[in-house]
DNA sequence: GATGAATGAGATTTCATTCAT
DNA sequence: AATGAATGAAATCTCATTCAT
């Protein structure tokens, strides 16, 4: 019996960390060609250069897949969002937060799947935490490892947000009679409405009735701003 | 043969409708239990107390039936809306405009499955209209008489907003300097983002985050309102 | 609501039955030509003309539909045992008796398939009856119809046989000094031990040995006779 | 380069048949408990204490394993049967013939697994011998040592059986109007007959029918007894 | 030789949808 | 229209066997 040492044995997680990802990316290119209900797995492993058989041995089922998926997404947006607090870590607590919410539109604008992943999530999966018994979340769903890990950091955006605005109210760049969880909901409200109708128009930039995009997405973002500094006029 | 007198085919045609109606909301009780991906045409027609054949006499497939119950939310909503801009007519066009996102926050705070039945209708249907070919609309429900007649009133819930933006233009209550498309949309922009939070808080009362819903609500009104009386300073 | 005839329901309870008929002898074809190992589901349903889905409809497994040609096996055995015994009403019991071992030589000569699946049922069935646990009898094949069909025929040869050689004791053919159940046991033996090296040599009429195996055959069948005949002198 | 010593290699050897035989009986272990179907060639593996890939080293498939089994026990039977001959080089060819069937019965009854292994054995691979082309003799299997090896003894017990009737003839305890091939092949018959019921009454002493299998055995050695002691007035 | 991962073949299941009567 | 049976497509699983390291 040999004892792997540590090192061997982080290659080893590291290089199936490697597959699994190769895997998600050839799962993200089928589903973003003709979406997940006609995904066939058989077409997915191909994709990915392995087999029927490899691809379930990392992802017990076709809902897990896109679980990972949507974890991945999360992930991503969360860390775009560190990014985005960290970089503004110079400027005002207001700044901050409505670049926040920027972040989260221009990183659900730089991929449609994403976007209708995280949408996806947001509406199927939080409604569990609520006795509703709705059964859209399948057993073999509850069981998967990706699932679990979306339970750990499904709140992070809101709380990065709240927090955020808190530093806003401390530096003064945003009024302190608002209620800091209040308004994260709210600028998630306004973001989250802006991606669907995004998402409604085909995720392209030609103008829906007339109107471009990227005027109604300034518009979300400047009423945030207005909100959050002038506080509780409304 | 027999020549049925037009009173009788009104009969049989009142009849149908009536058929159509028990089986649509048949499948609103199987969907809403099980979401629509769970649900089974066998279980729908069990509920309906009908065969599976005849099911499908009636909606040729489960997208199909699924596209009915959309139309029939949508037609619902579209009453509601016709419904709150008569109550309003000798009101302002700015209370009437809130009227009618409140009015769709309601209807869709009053069923869950209308609402996620609208909300993937934003998502799904429209994006067709661009040149994505993302094979979401199966040929089968292009054929469908309800995507048909989906087409003919999609648009009406935004046309009549901005009809009553422009009623409220027209007698002062509404800023003359705001475009009537973009704050439609933005209306909606956010009306669908509560929504969407509302779905992902599995539509129920209780706060999120120690947030109450209503407040939130409240709060997306209160913005619209004073978006639309005060205009483009933001 | 119809209230189908007592005579609809058995003409679609003998279409059933004829359907099942058919596959059986897909199955057994192939059976045949490639063994059971070999033999694919697909490749069945083919050659019963129908889909791999209705092929499980009617069978729920493998190893079910195997169950069934056994039990199909031993049926007709059964039948032939009874056709010989009638035959035989007029003769004395021991050539009765003796003629039903040969009627089992014979029949498992005539099918290869019917011979090799009663000798598989002999040793794989029985043994479950006693709490051994080998778990050779899978839960599917527990669960089958054919397995229980199997419970209710399976002892029905020995009882046949015990009763023809009861039969001869009345009669004087057969020596009252011999226990039935023993000699009926012995004849089995004798005839499967018979069974088990025609199978070994292939079910041809080769020479085994330069022994011709109808001589062999003949062989058991003589001692048989002689053994009832003349009781307990060995 | 080292060269090894014989001594060494022997040494090697000797571990490597150690090792091989661990591994028989790990497979012997797993096979009593669930059958050769249901063995799983990574259940045997754990059981041996090696890993998959090993047992495939020394065993090339499943088959083959099985079949090392066989060899194995058809040695053992060999070795049975030489002491057995040898024991009774004193005694008369009558007493060692029907000895030596007493022997494969004993050695059968020790054994469940052997006994069916032996069964199978006769079945599957003597039938090869002949143009059938059942396809049962996989090519993996004809290309094994075990395959090999067995084709050189697999026919000894019938030549020490045929020899010692023939010895039986020279010192006139058994008659010399019998053929002693057609005899020896119905010993066989006998002995496997018994075997096979005994196999079916899932190998334990209970009653079968309310007949003790130890009645059933000494009839069945009273009567090759008798064959060989009177000849052929069957 | 040992290990962990991968492969290929085939069994089995689940459903939407269709067919025959 | 109603019924029971059948179809086809794809998901999923199980295992013997092989590969890379």
């Amino acid at each position: 019996m040999l004892v792997h040492s540590q090192e061997h044995i982080e290659m080893r997680d590291s290089k199936k960390l490697q597959k699994e990802n190769n895997i998600i990316e050839a799962a993200e290119r089928v589903f973003t060609a003709v979406g997940y209900t006609n995904a066939k797995m058989d077409d997915i492993a191909k994709e990915a250069s392995i087999t029927k058989v490899t691809l379930y041995a990392y992802f017990q089922s076709k809902e897990n897949l896109y679980m990972a998926m949507t974890y991945k997404s999360l992930q991503l947006l969360i860390e775009n969002m560190y990014a985005t607090v960290s970089a503004h870590k110079q400027k005002s607590g207001l700044d901050g937060t409505v670049a926040i919410f920027k972040t989260f539109m221009d990183f659900c604008e730089s991929s449609y799947l994403y976007a209708e992943t995280l949408l996806d999530y947001f509406a199927v999966v939080r409604s569990t935490n609520h006795g509703l018994d709705n059964s859209k979340i399948t057993s073999t769903m509850e069981e998967s490892i990706y699932y679990m890990k979306m339970q750990d950091i499904q709140n992070l955006p809101f709380k990065i947000t709240a927090k955020e605005i808190s530093r806003g109210q401390e530096d003064g760049s945003i009024k302190s009679d608002i209620d800091p969880m209040l308004h994260t909901l709210h600028g998630w409200t306004q973001a989250i409405g802006y991606i669907k109708v995004l998402a409604a128009s085909g995720n392209n930039v030609n103008p829906l009735f007339n109107v471009e995009l990227s005027a109604l997405k300034n518009l979300a973002l400047r009423i945030t701003t207005a909100l959050l500094r002038d506080g509780d006029k409304f």
